[in-house]
RNA sequence: CGGCGUGUGGCUCAGUUUGGUAGAGCGCUACGUUCGGGACGUAGAGGCCGCAAGUUCAAAUCUUGUCACGCCGACCA
């Protein structure tokens, strides 16, 4: 491709509203185009790095035995209304009507539109198992889009289902997967853990999420050196700690004005967080509940929701919380509370004694609370994000915590979809039996995003060879002087022939200026043809180490030919 | 959805407090001098100041409404 035919244009300034370092490059680098909040367009540079990664995804697939179709992405209400999915998603789901009023959506995954497919295919056990998956847009409509194509509201994701007759088939279905995902994240370079994940709203038994480490992960991950333990902290158990036996002090109300904070309860009594219990109050498909965990500590609302099976959950209203406690919000406590609502008690709550928590009184706290003579939880329960120095729930030793972008995920499904919609089959007795289903997603956008998150430095993109949108550039410093563009030429046809995806940059641009923007691009090579060029010797640069050396244009042309992968 | 903030040439932003002919830098076009790390000069092109209503002799600027976008909090690939 010459450079002065593509359609591209690169940027100086850092847009003003991207914020990570892949948002911004993608967007200066050209590869992507805004056209609404969460909606990209890929522009030719871009497309091509993205249909590398999606090629790497799909050999692999195909690879661990899966086989390609696509879905619509237009999608009739009644698959989803029979699997209770149409009011489960809300708001996040994109509605729409056709001209008679049919309701429809844009599919934000697949469960449903593959079940049926399935289930409409497949008669006997000698049809199983079968693995399938598409790559393909999916539509959500975040509350909060963000990160460029990270976070979007319309991205490509690769989603594969599994059909099993038993367990033991979907332990096999999966595993299959579980190493296809690694061999494709492998390919693409990147820094990634597996850790277990909570199966969440998808339901299922077992799962476990790709998360490549990166400081703007949007999630956390737990871990443990010792034993190789890893878990997001939505998943991650928290001990029960051993209980201390204290003596039990007088409970005593005391007068604190205008203290709601953690923060300024403790600059008012002097002391530490470890010995303030909080009590944040939830409202749990319509039914208000109290939490209670240290006042350092994080609820875990992934646990909190798991716990009630819960379909909408958000904090209490101010108007309850004031209605419920007969306080203003800030001085929420378990005493004489479990008359009106259900108390949950984080596991390290209940080992702690004489404590301090709201009075349910404006104004007033009490110290030296404790459990069994002041208040009867309902629950005592593990409800806590785990922190940094937590024991690992495996071996003890204390855990690490890092942020992840979650690139993948597989799922153990089970029956619900196949129950949901009659997906069945008849087994070897002639009895129906419901499929046995995995489910194992990849981002394919949010992907390409995380190898640029991984791969770049000050002066831009640094792509691993494999995913390059072009593998090499071939910049002549003089366009105009005929050695010089005819040597580039030539080292461009040669490398054209030996099936390289090369760049001529025939722009009558300055070096710099060239320079600049294949840096910015990330070509991993650039064959420098210019001051040298009528001796025949070039200069060949590699991006991500910098190194360079001078040859002649046909070890140049070897040596780009050489790398592969 | 709640809290905050921003909308001015392709990009980054000034101008709004105190109403009076729409600005700068980058990019773009032409010519000249340059030519290995985003050159310089000269001359240009390019703007319903997000949109609508209102106040006013006069609105980018004031008022109201509205839309869009972004940041901070709860969901997911």
């Amino acid at each position: 491709m010459r450079v002065s035919r593509l359609f591209m244009a690169t940027q100086r300034e850092i847009p003003a509203d991207a914020e990570i370092p892949s948002h911004q490059l993608m967007l200066r680098a050209g590869l992507i185009r805004k056209c609404a909040s969460g909606i990209y367009a890929f522009m030719p540079m871009g497309w091509k790095a993205y249909r590398k990664v999606e090629n790497i995804i799909r050999e692999e697939m195909d690879r661990a035995g899966a086989q390609e179709l696509i879905m619509p992405a237009l999608l009739p209400a009644e698959s989803y209304q029979a699997s209770g999915r149409w009011d489960k998603f809300g708001p996040e789901m994109f509605r729409l009507n056709d001209r008679g009023g049919r309701q429809f959506c844009l599919g934000p995954t697949h469960e449903e539109s593959f079940t049926e497919a399935v289930r409409d295919t497949v008669r006997s056990y000698k049809q199983l198992p079968v693995t399938l998956y598409q790559i393909q847009h999916k539509y959500r409509d975040e509350k909060r889009p963000r990160f460029g194509v990270v976070r979007a509201r319309e991205f490509v994701m690769k989603d594969a289902y599994s059909f099993d007759v038993d367990e033991a088939g979907l332990d096999k279905s999966y595993d299959a997967m579980y190493h296809a995902y690694r061999r494709i994240f492998d390919r693409l370079g990147l820094d990634y853990t597996i850790v277990d994940a909570d199966s969440g709203a998808m339901g299922g038994s077992g799962s476990q999420e790709f998360m490549v480490k990166s400081p703007v992960g949007e999630d956390g991950i737990c871990f443990c050196d010792a034993c190789g333990y890893a878990a997001n902290e939505e998943k991650a158990a928290c001990p029960v700690p051993g209980k201390k036996e204290e003596d039990l002090k007088q409970i005593n109300k005391i007068h604190t004005p205008d203290v709601k904070t953690i923060e300024e309860l403790i600059a008012f009594m002097n002391t530490t967080p470890d010995k303030f219990v909080k009590t944040i109050l939830y409202d749990i498909d319509g039914r208000i509940v109290a939490v209670m965990v240290r006042g350092d500590r994080e609820i875990n609302e992934t646990k909190l929701s798991n716990l009630y099976d819960a379909t909408e959950m958000t904090l209490a209203s101010f108007g309850d919380v004031e209605r419920i406690t007969g306080a203003k919000v800030g001085f929420a406590g378990p005493v004489g509370l479990k008359e009106k609502i259900e108390v949950i008690v984080d596991n390290e709550v209940s080992v702690m004694s004489n404590f301090i928590v709201g009075a349910n009184e404006t104004d007033y706290h009490f110290e030296n609370v404790n459990i069994g003579r002041d208040f009867t939880p309902d629950r005592i329960v593990d409800i806590r994000n785990a922190v940094e120095g937590d024991p690992c729930p495996k071996c003890g030793q204390p855990l690490k915590m890092a942020r992840g972008v979650e690139v993948g995920h597989i799922f153990k499904l089970g029956t619900k979809y196949s129950d949901a919609l009659g997906c069945v089959y008849l087994d070897k007795a002639g009895k129906e039996n419901s499929m046995i289903m995995g489910c194992y997603g990849i981002g394919v956008s949010r992907t390409l995003a995380a190898v640029i998150e991984q791969n770049h430095d000050d002066d831009g993109i640094r792509w691993p060879r494999i995913v390059a949108p072009y593998e090499v550039v071939v910049c002549p410093t003089k366009v105009n002087d005929e050695e010089n563009m005819g040597l580039a030429e030539k080292v461009y046809e040669d490398l054209l022939k030996a099936g390289i995806d090369v760049l001529l940059d025939d722009r009558n641009e300055r070096p710099g200026v060239k320079f600049k923007d294949w840096d910015l691009i990330g070509i991993p090579l650039r064959i420098t043809v210019g001051r040298r060029a009528s001796e025949g010797i070039v200069e060949i640069k590699n991006r991500t180490t910098g190194e360079t050396s001078e040859l002649t244009a046909d070890e140049a042309v070897k040596e780009a030919t050489a790398v592969k992968e």
